[in-house]
Order: C-alpha cells, then sequence, then structure tokens
DNA sequence: CAGTCATATGACCGGTCGGTCACATTTTGG
DNA sequence: CCAAAATGTGACCGACCGGTCATATGACTG
C-alpha cells in the first residue's frame, strides 16, 4: 500500500501519478513497467515516487486493486437488472456492462489481462485479489441460473464458467475487430448510432448461441449428441 | 533469418539454443527476454548469438515462424479427421488436438499468445505470420461447417470464429485448472486414464454446448430467444 | 608447414533499470 | 519568528540490458 504521504497529495497531483503509471503498465508487462518513465511522466522526482511507495511491487498491487475497485463500482453504477429477469438477459447486460467497462478504461482492462495471463513473480498475491471479482462473480450466477432452471443442469458449472468469462473478457478484442476501429479510437471516440447497433446484434447473437447451447432445453433429454462419442486418438 | 552459420551447427548445439531461447521468450515478455541469458544458458558466448542472428528481433520471429510450423506439423501428424464427420465432430478433434499440442510444448503456445495478445513494436508484422494458420484455419472449418447446414446459417462466421478460437485457445489453461494440475505437471506426466476421461468430458460437454448453441435447430426459426430483446441501458 | 578464412569469445560501450540518500524546500505549530 | 518535522529532489549506485569488435581458435587449402 502506498504511503500516508502519497494519500495526503492534492487529489491532481495523485491522480496524475496514477494515470501515467497506469498508462505505463499498460503498455509494458511488469518487468518492462518503468518506474523512471513514470516519474518522468508525471513530473516528480524519482525520489518523491519512492517516499509514496516502498517499490515497484507495492505500485502495482495497488494498481491491481484500484483497477477491480474501479470495476465494480462501474458494475454497480450500471444498474444491473434484477435478477429475476433470467440469467441470459442478466448475461447480455453482463455482456454490455463489461464491455463498456473495457472501452472506457482499456488501460484497466490490459493490466488486469496481463496480471491473469503472464508469469510474475507474485502471481498468486494477484489472483487472490483479483479472483472473486470476476470469475468469483459469474459462477455465483451460474448456480443461480441453475437453480431458477434457466441453465441446464446438466452442465458443469466450472464449464459454463469457463465459457462465460473467456468469452466476456474476450469481447474486448473482438468487438474493435468486428467494427474495424482500434480499440483506442473506441474508448475515444463517441459511438456511432450504427455501431452501436452492431454491437447490441453481437451482444444478441452470443447471447442466443450460449442460451440455445446451456439453457434449459424444451425437448426433456437430447442424451447424446450425434457428434460427441468418445473418439480416441 | 538466422544466418547460414546456424543452420550449419551441429543439431544438438542448435536445437539447444532454441530450447533456451523459447525457455526464455516464455517466461518474459519481448522486451524483458534476455539475450544474454539465453547466451549463458546454452553456455555460448553473446558474441556468438550475434554471429547466428542480427538483433534479438530476428530471433523472436524465427521462434514464431518455428511455432507455428511446429503447430501445422503436429495438427496433421494427429490424423485430423475426414471433414466429412460433420463440424462438430471435426471440432471435437479440433480441441483435443490443440489441447494436447499446448500441453506437450507450453512454452511455444506461451509465446505465440504473447505474440497476440500483447503488444510489441512490430505487433503486424508477427499477426501476418501466424494469422493464417490459426483464426483463418477455424474460418474455413466455420464457412464449411456453415455450407454444408452443420451450422445455423444465422450464425454470423467472424462471431462463430470469434467464439471458437478463443476457447480453444482458453483450454489449455482450464484443463489444467479442472484437473488441479499445474500446466507443467500435465505436460510432462503421463495422463492418468482418470484425467484422460475427465479431459474426454471436458471436450463432450464444450462440443454439446456449441452443438445445440450454434447448430442447424431442427425446429426452422425461433426468430427470437426470449431474452435477446434490445435492452438499452 | 604456412596462410587463409570461417567461427568463437568475452571485455567493453552507451544506456536504462530499480532503488538510495544527502540535501533543499516547504509546512507546521509553539 | 524560528525550530522541527514533513516533503521534494536528482545525482548517484550497482546491475543488467542489446549490441559491437578486436582478438583467439580451429579448420581447410596448397
Amino acid at each position: 500500500m502506498p504511503n500516508a504521504t502519497f494519500f495526503n497529495l492534492p487529489e491532481a497531483k495523485r491522480q496524475g501519478i496514477i494515470d501515467c503509471a497506469i498508462a505505463e503498465f499498460a503498455i509494458a508487462d511488469y518487468d518492462s513497467a518503468s518506474i523512471s518513465n513514470i516519474a518522468k511522466q508525471a513530473k516528480i522526482a524519482k525520489g518523491s515516487f519512492y517516499q509514496y511507495f516502498a517499490d515497484k511491487k507495492d505500485l502495482y498491487l495497488h494498481l491491481i486493486d484500484l483497477a477491480t475497485q474501479q470495476k465494480i463500482a462501474y458494475f454497480k453504477a450500471s444498474r444491473p437488472p434484477e435478477s429475476e429477469i433470467g440469467f441470459f438477459a442478466y448475461l447480455r447486460w453482463l455482456f454490455r456492462a463489461s464491455t463498456q467497462f473495457e472501452l472506457i478504461y482499456p488501460a484497466l482492462g490490459q493490466i488486469v489481462h496481463r496480471a491473469f495471463y503472464s508469469d510474475l513473480p507474485f502471481h498468486d498475491e494477484v489472483l487472490k485479489r483479483t479472483q472473486m471479482a470476476s470469475s468469483g462473480y459469474i459462477r455465483e450466477l451460474v448456480k443461480q441460473g441453475i437453480d431458477r432452471g434457466d441453465i441446464d443442469a446438466s452442465v458443469d458449472v466450472e464449464l459454463a464458467v469457463f465459457i462465460l468469462s473467456t468469452l466476456v473478457y474476450r469481447l474486448r478484442d473482438f468487438i474493435p475487430q468486428q467494427l474495424d476501429l482500434t480499440p483506442a479510437q473506441l474508448a475515444q471516440d463517441q459511438l456511432s448510432p450504427d455501431n452501436r447497433t452492431a454491437i447490441e446484434q453481437i451482444f444478441g447473437q452470443l447471447v442466443r448461441v450460449l442460451e440455445q447451447g446451456m439453457g434449459r432445453s424444451p425437448t426433456p433429454t437430447p442424451p447424446q449428441s450425434s457428434s460427441s462419442q468418445t473418439q480416441t486418438h
């Protein structure tokens, strides 16, 4: 955790440092990110930086905390629908909110992504701080969905969590690619109505595929799909 | 491309250098990976390294090439089923072969992954060398699947490619997690029969979800799913 | 044997890194 | 108003980086 001195800093200065740090860790992984560069960009002396933060790791973990806090806050502010609306409608909201967050705060998304999928010396420590917030959240949703009968009970919870959390996260890459925009453009510009509807169509199709794939099927038991007979190599 | 000198090296020495390089680029991103360390691990002088490779980028692009070649070779050697078998059965083979590759050569997988999802100075150059081999391959499969009527024609090709290539890749993380093994253990040990069947069940469930979700549905048109009505925020 | 040429080597270069510290400056409060 | 405490600063440290190069070593040719 940053020093008390840091939190007593004028709001603008403190936020400036954090912004520069976020930008740096978004474009470089933990080892490559440069404290010297952060200090230069934030227009503070390097010595000052080390009066706020014990070391590089201290700053990094603080950024991870900030990112998860910010994501949770954003989700709460996005007015999640009542869970009575049903699992897949809720899921659609989740896709939308998550994508919006990733587009508004692409750097935070990038940092969290890197925290998950690259090998830090203290990888475990980071996972503890972020795990609950993402896949744990989706896991609860899935369990509810099964209890309510929205999701077919034969679907393994962990598999469903895997599919959903993977897709939720990867929309961040897919949507800019489909809209022929760089993520940066998408983040800055206001979305044109055309793009908005295009994005909604993606959400719609994705939810439809998932609902057909995992939803409680009207026909009671199609026990074995035509192609899932075990085939060893 | 490495120098001719490099290719004239004794097989063992050349492969040793490549192995060390792969290990290094697997645990560190492009900037952090250290040529000095590769030379040290491979027990050659740094000067020798620079007689084989023009620079760091030269080595890196060579590794990318090797990785894609190796993956293609592995797939061909895995005896792909006839495409007449149907899209989803083929998909199951693809899941299996891809997961096996990732578990046998985790470092190569890691390097390619990083090439895709982190920001190199020459990101475009890398994508050109790998694009065809992964999502391009899946895209062709999807198109065939639609033509044959295995996949519902209302499913957007790019969305299907997105879903499939994302899941194919992420199985690499999901399966070790489900089996409570580290990827390293999974890569080294022979799989127990229990684990084998567990993995096959994962493939089976995954294919089933996808087949129900994207497959040509027996009912002609369920035009609007219960939850996909557009809901703006 | 000598001479030539490809290859191997590690000291060395300029630069950047994370982190420190003696000192300058500002803020505090009695 | 001044001393003491808090905060700001950038030169400096040892380590390591990618890359170079003069030189050493060995292998081929005549």
